[in-house]
Formats: C-alpha cells, structure tokens, sequence
DNA sequence: CATGGCGTTTACGTAAAAGTCAATTCTGAT
DNA sequence: ATCAGAATTGACTTTTACGTAAACGCCATG
C-alpha cells in the first residue's frame, strides 16, 4: 500500500480533474494532506473519492455524498448520536432499495425493448 | 383507466412542479395534447412521467433518459437501425449494471457502519 | 539558465434542471 | 355575463458541479 498519491495520479487513476478533486476537498469530501503547498493523498484519500463516484454513478449530490461518508467514519460514542445515526443509515438504505427497484423495473424494460427488436429481426429473416 | 390527466393532477401524484412538466415538454420527453392552449395528459404521457421519475432517481441525464424513453418506443423498421438499437440496449444495461454493482456495494458499507452501531451501542449496555 | 511539467490560488464562466415572477388568458361555475 | 381560480407563456434567477483562464511557485533536466 502506498503512502501518498500526487493528485494528477488520482486524477487518472479516476479519470477526473484536478479540479474536481479540488473541488472535493473545498467541500470537505477529502482532506489530503500537504507538503509545502502540494497536496498529498493517502489512501484513505483514494478509497474516500473510490466512494465519492460510486456515490455519484448512483446519483447522489455532493450533499447526500458527503452525509453517506459521515456514516462511514467512526461511530460517535454517545447514545443519542449513536440512535441518530441508525435513523439515518436507515434512511439511506431505504433511499437505495428504491433505486433497487428503480433498476431492476429499467432493466426488465430493456429486456423487454431488446426482445421486441430481436422479433423484429428475425421477422425480417436475419439470423441474430 | 382514465382518459385525460390535467397538468395539476400530475403534479400531485408525482411531486413535481408545472413547470417541470412544461420543462419535460419542451425537452420532446412527453407530448400531451392540447384543448386550446390547455394541455391534457393521456396515459401515456403518465407513464412516460414514471419513467422519467425513475431515470432521475437513477441518476440519469435528461437526454439519457431521452435515449431511454427512445428505446421504448416501437423497434424500426430497418434492420441497420435495429442492431443499433440492440447495441443501445446493450450500452444501458451495462450502465445499469454498474449502478447495481455500486449499489450493492454501498449497502453492503451501511450494513456494516450499522453493525459497529449496534455494537457500540451494545458497549454501553444500552437494548437494541 | 531557461524550459517544461506539475502544482497552486483566485476568479470568473457555464450547462443542466429547474424555480420564481409577472403578465395574460382561459374556463368553469354561479 | 362575470369573476375566481387554473393554466399558459416568457423572462429572469438560482443551484450544483464543475470548466477555464491567468498568473505564479517549484524543481529537474538538458
């Protein structure tokens, strides 16, 4: 495991800007840190920002990233924090089982779609 | 099934705003016809409506979700554009499968945050 | 030493997807 | 016929998530 990541290495590694990745940081999202003035990304840099562009495939705002990332971090030590947080893992699961569905009905419509077309085709004679 | 849905009724049942829904006209996704000037949604339309809710859900573009909606309608008539529709379908379900892939991927982090809760919680003897 | 390649900051720009507001216009019920 | 409430249009604004450009620092290499 390395130690540090210069950023244009993260930058191919997942295929954005270095922008964005400064962009990230301004919003709290990583905080890599620095030598001099150049940034210096761990690894926990890199698994966060691995989890910044599932989170964005799948979606999800800047916000809803950032609020997803807080769950991962340590859990609080008290018990009304504690409770809150459950509260609010629930709400993400529930937020991604609608997705879930979201997909998979998709999906079966694209089956559906792609069925249609291979009928069509073979209607017409061509073998697929 | 009922006829015709005003612009009103949809924006209750799908929690959108008019202006949404005229942004969604204007943008070729949905084309409810006119009595007058005023707009009467058909079925159809609703179900487009479902659909674009759920492309946005997803995380989709508008004009993914116009590639999408596209992909629905009838399969042409020729047999070049029907492959290509088939590669179409190919490219979404992939797209798709990825977005599951980080789904479930994601679940899996807030089962396990959700685990050290309870956990923690359990530490300091509080009933879960 | 100057040239190129990264890296940084600051500031302004922009595209997508609506929100908001004002001015009208329609229309259904009284 | 009229009058309130719904609907429309058009223009302008906002938010998010970066893009882009300018201007400069650092340092390794020919």
């Amino acid at each position: 495991m390395r130690e540090y990541y210069s950023i244009t290495e993260l930058t191919r590694e997942f295929d954005v800007s270095t922008r964005t990745l400064r962009f990230y940081e301004d919003e709290g999202l990583i905080q890599p840190v620095r030598r001099g003035r150049t940034r210096l990304f761990r690894p926990t840099d890199r698994h966060l920002i691995r989890q910044i562009m599932r989170g964005k495939r799948l979606g999800f705002s800047i916000s809803e990233i950032r609020e997803i990332i807080q769950i991962y971090k340590e859990p609080p030590g008290e018990v009304g924090q504690l409770k809150l947080m459950i509260k609010r893992i629930e709400e993400k699961r529930n937020d991604l089982r609608q997705k879930r569905r979201d997909l998979e009905e998709t999906l079966a419509e694209l089956d559906h779609a792609e069925e249609a077309c291979v009928e069509r085709l073979a209607e017409l004679g061509v073998n697929t």
